[in-house]
DNA sequence: AAGGAAGTGAAACGTCTATTTAAAACACGT
DNA sequence: ACGTGTTTTAAATAGACGTTTCACTTCCTT
C-alpha cells in the first residue's frame, strides 16, 4: 500500500512479523533504540503501524523479541564452548585464549550469518549504552547468565585474581567487544581506512591476542619481558 | 519559580546558564542525550525552558557547549602529556605505557574535579555509541586531533605494525576506555560488588598494565612466554 | 535619571511519538 | 456456503518534544 517508490533494497519479504523483525533489526543496528520510531520501521517494512503492538505488544516488547532472536543462538554457543574449556583441561584451569574465543568468536566469527549477524552485533554495540531501564533490563537479562559464567570460568584460569583485577580485566574485555561491534567508525579514518576493517575474521585474529596479553599478565602487574 | 519540593540536592547555585550547564552535563552523564528532554534540565535547573534556545541556539547547541566545556581541558592535557612522550625519549620509540597514560590519565584520575569529572566521564561513554548525526559530527570534532595524535605517537613507538593492527589495538583502547567511563554497572555485579568499583585511580592502576601487554605484543602475535 | 540592550517569563506553535479503537479483510474447518 | 478466529487496515487519541513569540523585567551605560 506503500509507496513502491520508498522500498529500500533490502528483502521486504516474508510475513508481516517477520517483515517488522528483520526492518527493525536493521534499523535498530543503524540508529540504536531512541532514534528510530515505529513509524520509520512499519514505512519501510510496508507494513500497518497498529501491527507492532498487534505482534509483539509494544515498542520495548519488539525490541525484546528482536534481541532474544539473534541473542539466543549466539549465548548457546558460547556456553557450549565455555563448558568445552572446562572439559578439555580436566582439573587444570582452563586457557585464557580459549575463554576469549568463546565469548567473542560467536559473535564475531559468524560469517555465514550475513547481514543478519552484522545486524546484531551493531545493535548491540549500539544499545549497550542506553540508558533506558526497559532496555537495560532487556540486555541483563539477555547476557546475565553468560557473563556470570563468562567471569566465573575466567577466575578459575587465573586463580589468586584479586576482585579488582576480576572488574577492571573484564570490563576492558566487554568494553573492546562492545566499541567493535559498534563499529561506528572512529577509529577507522584515523589508521588508514585502505583495508577492510569490517572483516570479523580479523577482530578475532587481532582482538583476541591483544585481550589474551592482559589478562595473562600476573595480578597487579609488570610484564616481566620489557 | 518552579515548586522547590522537587529540587535535587545537586546545586542549582550560579547563573541562568550555568545553571543549565551543570544540570545539563549531570543529566545527560545519567541518561544520555535522547533520553533527556529539555524539560526535564529547566525544571530541574530552575530555568525557563525558553532560556536553553537563548543562550545555546538549541539542544545540540547545548550539547555542543557541554561537551567542549568539559572536554577542552582534557584534551590540552592529553595533548601536553603527548608531547612529553615524544620529548623524553629523542629519536627513540616512545614508551606505550606513557602514550596509553596519557591518553587515559586525564580523564580517570582527577578526582579534584569531583562531580564534574565523573559527569563528563559517563557522558561521554553514553554517548560514544550515540548514531545521531549532529552528536556524532561533535565527537568527531571534539576529540579527532587528539585522536589522530594518539595513533600516530602510537605508530611510531610500535614500528612496523601493520596498519590492521593499528585500527585493531587502538579499538580495545578505546572500548575499554568507553565502556569503563559509562560505568554502566554490567560486569559490577558478576566479579562481587564488595569494593569500591568507581575508583578511578583503579581504573589507571588495573586498565594501564592490560592495554600495554596488549599494545606491546609483537606483530600478528602470540607472546614468547605462555 | 533615562535609554537601550540583555535577560527572563508565560504561553503557544507545529510536529512527532507510541498506542488504541473498531471496522474490514482474510483464512479455514465444518 | 457459513460462521469463527485471526490478521490487517484507516483513523483517531493523548501526550511529549524542540522551538518560537512577545510582553515583561533587570541591569548597565551615558
Amino acid at each position: 500500500m506503500a509507496d513502491a517508490g520508498i522500498h529500500e533494497d533490502f528483502s521486504v519479504t516474508g510475513s508481516t512479523k517477520e517483515r517488522i523483525l528483520h526492518t527493525a533489526a536493521r534499523l535498530f543496528s543503524e540508529r540504536g533504540f531512541d532514534n528510530v520510531s515505529l513509524r520509520d520501521i512499519t514505512t519501510i517494512a510496508d507494513v500497518n503501524i497498529a501491527a507492532v503492538n498487534y505482534h509483539f505488544g509494544s515498542k520495548i516488547g519488539l525490541v525484546a523479541y528482536v534481541f532474544d532472536h539473534y541473542a539466543a543462538p549466539v549465548n548457546a554457543a558460547r556456553l557450549k564452548l565455555l563448558d568445552e574449556c572446562d572439559q578439555k583441561c580436566g582439573d587444570a584451569p582452563p586457557a585464557v585464549e580459549d575463554i576469549l574465543w568463546a565469548l567473542l568468536s560467536p559473535v564475531f566469527h559468524a560469517p555465514d550469518n550475513g547481514d543478519e549477524g552484522r545486524h546484531f552485533r551493531q545493535m548491540l554495540g549500539r544499545m549497550s549504552s542506553n540508558s533506558n531501564p526497559d532496555v537495560r533490563s532487556i540486555l541483563f537479562n539477555t547476557f546475565d547468565i553468560v557473563s556470570a559464567r563468562f567471569v566465573d570460568t575466567m577466575s578459575r584460569a587465573c586463580p589468586g585474581l584479586p576482585k579488582e583485577e576480576l572488574f577492571w580485566r573484564p570490563t576492558c574485555v566487554y568494553g573492546a567487544m562492545m566499541y567493535a561491534q559498534a563499529d561506528n567508525g572512529r577509529i577507522r579514518t584515523l589508521s588508514g581506512n585502505s583495508f577492510d576493517s569490517t572483516n570479523m575474521d580479523d577482530a578475532l585474529k587481532y582482538m583476541i591476542p591483544f585481550l589474551t596479553a592482559g589478562f595473562t599478565l600476573p595480578p597487579g602487574g609488570k610484564l616481566s619481558a620489557g
